[in-house]
DNA sequence: CCTGCCGCCTGCGCGC
DNA sequence: TGCGCGCAGGCGGCAG
């Protein structure tokens, strides 16, 4: 399941695969896979743009065209891109085939081209350290830029909870992500103001690590990995932690994020852009998702599994112990406070 | 405005 | 062997 590591490391993919480079048509095979474009815009209007840079928020991506428009994406559970070359043999998931034009850039291009690489690396090394590893991979784009063949790019998806679809003028921020809160690995977050938006929140402290208004990027296994990490359940109300406490679940959160971006960043290469979230990292490193009836890597005491939210969290009942002014939780894992 | 809940999807693993 | 069912979960929309 795509959460902000891997959406990030699919993003680094695509950046270093999409650049400047040109769609020339656009093969949507799955209706469902664009039921975002509104009625009134038209998926076909991407062919013939020009990808200027890739950028995301949370699990939002998007491709900012040189026209302004933006091709937003998501990979919703099960989401891919890959890219092949033509005449490949249609995956039974491929929802949406993105062709490129062949890259034979002039000396002259290709300095153009470096040059905007070397801004986008700029602008990404003001932002954390990780950027570092973004700056290589834009500068590999751009040493290859010439040598580009037509290639593929495809959006695969299983589930089709997934899609992809043109926001016009959106290539600074689309109005469809706007809503989201800043991701946790953005620059321009204000922590400061982060943290009091969740102590001002009457509600279970993971569901508010899920709203992505809130803040983005988050789902269900980086946020039960951060509440254990912290030593919080996830039922306890958010507006009765204190602002270090609350600091401290971010700085896991962050933390949790960033190992598994190393894990995802060595896992996957340049032209296989894969997003399965349940590779490598997962399997290894996980203290509480999915670890039900083992030890706790910290007490030993066996991980207790709940549903809540209708959905699963794992947490340990020693280390994370459950909240005593909540009351019960019901079967649907709904707070009762009395 | 705020919170909570549902439906959308498909593949897998389980029990019978 | 095969069938049905529960589960996995992000997110938009809507109800309260």
């Amino acid at each position: 399941v795509p959460e902000l590591p891997e959406v990030e490391t699919v993003r680094r993919g695509l950046a270093e695969n999409l650049t400047g480079r040109t769609v020339t048509a656009v093969d949507v095979l799955h209706p469902r896979a664009t039921r975002r474009q509104g009625a009134d815009t038209d998926f076909g209007q991407v062919a013939g743009q020009r990808v200027d840079r890739i950028r995301r928020r949370g699990k939002y991506l998007w491709f900012a065209l040189s026209s302004q428009d933006a091709v937003i994406a998501h990979l919703g559970m099960s989401g891919q891109f890959r890219f092949v070359p033509p005449g490949t043999a249609p995956h039974p998931h491929l929802r949406i085939r993105l062709v490129l034009a062949a890259e034979d850039l002039a000396a002259e291009d290709l300095a153009a081209e470096d040059l905007a690489a070397e801004d986008l690396a700029a602008e990404d090394l003001a932002a954390e350290d990780l950027a570092a590893e973004d700056l290589a991979a834009e500068e590999r784009a751009a040493a290859t830029h010439h040598l580009r063949p037509v290639t593929e790019c495809w959006f695969l998806d299983q589930r089709t909870f997934g899609g992809m679809h043109v926001s016009p003028g959106g290539a600074e921020l689309p109005t469809e992500v706007a809503h989201l809160g800043r991701d946790l690995l953005d620059p321009e977050l204000d922590r400061t103001a982060l943290v009091e938006t969740i102590r001002r929140k009457h509600v279970g402290i993971k569901r508010v690590l899920l709203d992505q208004t809130v803040t983005s990027g988050i789902g269900n296994i980086y946020a039960d990995e951060a509440l254990w990490q912290a030593r919080i359940h996830g039922e306890r109300l958010a507006d009765t932690l204190t602002r270090p406490k609350i600091g401290g679940l971010l700085d896991a959160v962050t933390q949790v994020f960033q190992a598994a971006l190393v894990a995802g960043g060595t896992s996957f290469d340049s032209l296989y852009v894969n997003v399965n979230g349940e590779s490598g990292y997962f399997d290894r490193s996980l203290n509480a998702y999915g670890q039900t009836g083992r030890p706790c890597p910290r007490c030993g005491t066996p991980i207790r599994r709940t549903s809540f939210m209708n959905r699963s969290s794992h947490f340990c009942p020693h280390c994370q112990p459950r909240p005593r002014t909540s009351g019960r939780a019901t079967a649907l894992g709904r707070l009762t406070p009395l």
